[in-house]
DNA sequence: CATGAATGAGGATTCATTCAT
DNA sequence: AATGAATGAATCCTCATTCAT
């Protein structure tokens, strides 16, 4: 009576789940959710109909699979960059580098980001997802810095600040829209506000 | 035999186009604009199904008009303040005064503003829409702070990147997302970016 | 948001409703609820599907209109028949005319009857409905039953097993199922036991 | 390439046959046949979905066999009674007995019932198996109580009605719908009415 | 024989848009 | 201009049945 959705074990299986996701992944980047429907999620990812419904409960199921993909492709390299930062290092190189690794993971996933970035409106699931991205990328990175000694004080919000900061830029470089602006002068804006950020103390703050 | 669209003249029949224009405000910025109706939108504005196609080519259109109007509320103060900016002036007491305008509006305009937004990975014409938007604001904005000398180099990417800035901190400021961040800290460290960005000029730059 | 249902007040839209109502009642009877599809009703109804959702919250409504519909046209000419008892009567022309009359409207209304007790089964809904048509004809002919003096003990629970035995044997009279039996013979012994049951007294019974 | 059911010689094979008849015997009485589904059956009898279609040759023929059981189930207990009314007896002890089996015998097999005779109206199928199980009951009971003397003129019409009374007493009092109904009180109109059919006879018929 | 994944036609329902009045 | 009933294509999802293993 309930409704039952395979749990697939077998390789074979597994890898159609997959296809399915990626075909999600494709449709929702190209047209967004609203915009895709399941026959054609399934055309893409090469079965019926039927057989989504035998891997996700209902379309919603497989953007919760989408945006679970998503994530992982995001924070992946982001952690592994700072597994990596035991060893005394120099700000003004790690900060650029950062960048360029956004920017670069940003320009691979820019179009999923928008559309699931756009349900965080009126869906509650999705937009807790990506709030509990943030807070984990944040609250991991606080402590990986403040434990190397780069930020001192505020580091949450410093951290917080600064992803935003850099996805929103991200998000104006991948997009290239303004052509009065001239992107690697405003990268390098970017980067010495980011650098700067680290060094801001509480006594620094006359407005407070 | 064109489709025809009037274009109404007569005051009752503005006023009528405005009330469909408001109904598809607020339900878009209450659920979005795929799961908003247009049966929905005539019932809030008291109208006819029908007459909706008279002032509107298709729902579509609807949504152009509200974006439209969002543009006017949001721009319009900005603009406002900026043309008090002649007598000179001090940057510590000026840009703490744009942060809290620019979080007012956006907490009274947020979820159109979400809404709006979402759409901009889908449609063109809304995504340009947008991108004119953030055109006029940055020119405008960019030219006066040279004119009254507040600015000497790269104006323009200091505007737009100050803009994004201070739009993604009033996203997190309105949301209130996250319990482990202290947002009046946050917000100080907003003030300090953008007040010290005016100041950066192109030789401080180590990273160039 | 809320889902309407349009009640019609128009005349002509009372008439389309009507006509769905009758397709309803049609295919039901033909097919039965589970294979008749809404479609099919659309078709028949000389409507299109859409229109059907205009009037009806679902094809679960259809069927309660169509039950209403069914249980009107039963109790109509009973409840004209009791109203017509006033006068003295003799049982013994009584009840062969009513024998008659409910195999006449057995005759008219079986498949429908059929197709809606078979739902009876699975549909709280529907079961509920025809207990509540049985208990009204049962209460209100018991009842008339001893103000005319024809009843005097156990009023109820004679009334409603007559009923009980004029339902089966119509249902076995217009399906005229078995060749071995003389049914003209079994009206009789139906008309027999009915007209004995009235005189039934407590006292007659030796199994108490 | 004529499809072919398995008619399982093996004992492992028949008792997995009987499973799946058991697992639609009960979900049909559950919820109904239409609200059953294959797969739901498989899953109940402990097989996979494919083999069903190696015993049956659709849904459908579940559906036979399952009608075929309940006929047994319910005709067997009554053969019996009547294998042992040789010696001369007491009708007034009988009919309460036969009427507490059948009330029994109904008790156990309500739903089940209620199920196949609700497929009855669009099942030609089913409905001719009810029929058969009617003709086989009545020719076989009415050839008994002639044979032993009870029953003197038009026995089966006799034999067939008694059932259907019993029939129909059996489903109000299992389903005991309505409490301004005495059902001990009504049962025993029921055993009134049964024994004094035996007894009536052509010549005491003043309607004829 | 057995499995359970896979198929795809079919069905209920929604909704942008049109049209008779 | 205005109404709101009507249209019907489109969409999500189910399930009897088949098939590769």
């Amino acid at each position: 009576m309930a409704k039952t959705v395979r749990e697939p074990k077998q390789e074979r299986s597994i890898e159609k789940k997959n296809r399915i996701i990626d075909a999600g992944y494709e449709l929702f980047s190209e047209v967004g959710y609203y915009n895709t429907n399941t026959a054609e999620i399934a055309r893409r990812a090469g079965v019926s109909t039927g057989i989504v419904y035998g891997y996700f409960r209902d379309k919603k199921d497989i953007l919760r699979e989408v945006t679970k993909l998503y994530m992982q492709r995001i924070t992946t390299p982001i952690f592994e960059l700072f597994e990596t930062l035991d060893k005394p290092f120099e700000p003004r190189k790690l900060v650029p580098a950062i960048v360029d690794m956004v920017l670069n993971a940003h320009k691979d996933n820019a179009k999923i980001h928008e559309a699931l970035h756009a349900l965080t409106h009126t869906d509650k699931e999705i937009s807790d997802e990506f709030i509990r991205l943030e807070d984990e990328l944040t609250l991991r990175i606080a402590k990986k810095l403040t434990d190397v000694g780069l930020i001192k004080t505020d580091a949450r919000e410093k951290v917080h600040f600064a992803m935003d900061i850099l996805q929103s830029f991200a998000h104006e470089y991948v997009y290239d829209h303004h052509d009065y602006i001239d992107y690697s002068r405003m990268k390098l804006l970017v980067i010495r506000t980011i650098t700067a950020l680290a060094g801001l103390s509480h006594g620094d703050n006359e407005f407070a």
